[in-house]
DNA sequence: TTAATATCAGACTAATTTAGTCCTTTATGT
DNA sequence: ACATAAAGGACTAAATTAGTCTGATATTAA
């Protein structure tokens, strides 16, 4: 447990292809997956959610591909992360908007307060890391 | 995802039961697991847990019960997940001993050296937070 | 204009992990 | 003896994650 998503671990590799690739043009899902063993199917997603939160651009057809649209070392790996991961949080309730519909310790819970900070420092460690950085 | 598990979250209010009512002798799974409406069969083992990892202290019989074998700002949170969980890494790789039989991208991984960062910095958060900081 | 390539998108299945339960045994105090 | 409580293992159920299948749309090149 507090394990990152296949689809994470994903992303992370198509991104770093594409920021190593990013002179030979667009990268496509063929390429990345076959070039790091990754589902073609799989990998194919998570470039479109990478587009979805510009983080990439697409182009369709023949020479088409995936392409980062910012510079490695303006994105970082929570932004990269969470294109992918609809909830990022170490518990539940640490989710925006949540109530005692969604923990049923939530209204007993004394350990909310500290994960949070937790969280907090958590999510600073991917904040502070760029893409640049893990080439 | 990057979530933490029920039983961490358990065995973290057990802790922090047993350090709150560390005066009033033991205290029992049942006990801890009224007051925090936490499935008794299961803070029972998380508790077991604690105690193989002498994180508490265990006594049989009527007024037996749990208590800590520490003062609360001698025990990391990690000290206190590690005792439930078996694994807390960000990716299977990270588990000693790990090989390219546990992951079909061992070889061709471009993110392990930076992700083992992540991890160190992680593990960071967690040790440097005691259980006494979360009363 | 047809064929090939490639993204887009959603539903679906399979596999794995996590959460929770059940049952039996062992120990201890009254 | 009896009630209480931990120890421990096997088991089931629920949820999540990983991966697949299918079809549509767009683009390039022959």
């Amino acid at each position: 447990m507090l394990k990152l998503s296949k689809k994470a671990e994903y992303a992370l590799m198509a991104a770093k292809f594409m920021a190593l690739n990013n002179s030979s043009g667009y990268s496509s899902a063929k390429e990345i997956s076959e070039s790091y063993q990754i589902p073609y199917q799989l990998v194919a997603k998570v470039l479109q959610n990478l587009v979805k939160s510009d983080i990439a651009i697409s182009a369709k057809g023949v020479n088409g591909g995936f392409s980062l649209s910012k510079k490695p070392d303006h994105i970082s790996l929570l932004d990269i992360i969470k294109a992918v991961e609809n909830d990022f949080k170490i518990v539940d309730c640490m989710q925006i908007n949540s109530s005692s519909a969604d923990c049923s310790n939530f209204d007993c819970c004394k350990i909310k307060d500290p994960l949070a900070e937790i969280q907090r420092k958590i999510d600073k460690v991917f904040v502070e890391t760029s893409l640049a950085q893990i080439l």
